[in-house]
DNA sequence: GGACACATGTAACGGGTTACATGATTTC
DNA sequence: GAAATCATGTAACCCGTTACATGTGTCC
């Protein structure tokens, strides 16, 4: 069982769905918090019906082609709600372009800024999708209307996350804008950000006051 | 070539390292943006090697042990600055803790307000090693003078990232107190905070001017 | 001189991705 | 009726992880 496992049936605890409808569901609104591919999703529908903590139905979708619907079973309930209790693994954020940012030295300023662009475009999107969703439950009043309270706050998070990514690019890139070039000569630049990152970390302001 | 090789080369274009070195300083700073296991960056080396990107020089660690350490051939320093200059894929964020909130009327309330509260203390965990890392670059000036000015400006990436982590799960926190269960009873209370979301999405505002 | 943390890897397993394949439905 | 899109998977590969193994300084 694997957290991606879990999330699949939760899903399934929520209503019965199909593999496709699994997918789709997982790629709308666990992909934020949860990023998986949607083919592998196919795969855990089976790996539950062998733990027996999901039954399947078939019905048919076209004249040649079946539907596997699947739903949670007790045992599959019960497991869900032990996995809900147990600790989690800390949150994990990666990004291709703050790597390339993070190396920008050994690039010219335009790969510097090209890298903070395509961060600050990603954050946009992420934005976009929000307001999609958040326009399309304001409409329809959401698919699970007894979800909502859970929908608007995961959803904030969303564009939370979004938005800090966003802000911090624009920001990266003005001070980006006043480098003389991505090497050492730029390095002098850094001083004032440094000041403000020892102000945030709390104890610098202390320890001047104090070593005066 | 995937993007840790890249990463590993990137190190290597800076200075060259062993690979303990290489490991504990992906652990160290790149982990925030490309967390990879420590074990995993031992075998990245030798595949530069095999590409010509890097080279190895032998050194003794002990009597019964050597130690290589590697640097970026020039071949390897172009194969990296062609990198800078590629397209990079989406960031991504993945957490369980917020997997089980989303998931959180299939349980208690009090797994909803675990899930939350240990969001939050990763996100403190975060925090903390950025006020250990801007403390010490404080003290020495850093490992890399040369580097000061992106070394701050992704330091405070982390600190913003793990700030909103930190604030938007005390938020939830708040919210999940005044719910009378995880359940759709608490689904009402949604509301609110719906509204605020739709504020948030832009359209909304003019929808109901417009509909008035 | 035993315990413990630091240093340096390797082997194997498995989860996840990319790529492919094929049927059904809609669109024009 | 051709093309495009939606729906439903499968197979294979590979990156990354967990677990292990061993050597080396250090602390008491």
């Amino acid at each position: 069982m694997t957290s991606t496992t879990y999330a699949v049936l939760g899903l399934l605890c929520v209503q019965p769905w199909s593999a496709y409808e699994l997918a789709r569901q997982m790629a709308r609104s666990l992909h934020f918090m949860w990023p998986r591919a949607e083919s592998g999703i196919y795969r855990e529908p089976q790996k539950l019906i062998d733990l027996g903590y999901a039954a399947a139905e078939e019905f048919a979708a076209g004249p040649r082609r079946t539907k596997l619907v699947y739903s949670a079973t007790p045992a599959g309930r019960q497991a869900f709600q032990r996995w809900l209790a147990e600790p989690s693994a800390p949150p994990q954020f990666e990004s291709e372009a703050m790597v390339k940012f993070f190396f920008c030295d050994q690039g010219t300023l335009g790969d510097a800024r090209r890298a903070l662009e395509e961060l600050r475009a990603h954050a946009e999107t992420l934005i976009e999708a929000f307001q999609q969703i958040t326009q399309s439950h304001q409409a329809s009043s959401g698919p699970f209307p007894g979800r909502q309270h859970i929908g608007t706050l995961t959803g904030r998070f969303v564009f939370d996350h979004a938005t800090a990514l966003a802000r911090w690019a624009e920001w990266a890139q003005q001070h980006v804008d006043e480098w003389p070039g991505t090497g050492p000569d730029a390095a002098p630049m850094g001083a004032k950000v440094q000041h403000e990152n020892a102000r945030l970390s709390g104890l610098a302001t202390e320890r001047t006051r104090t070593d005066q």
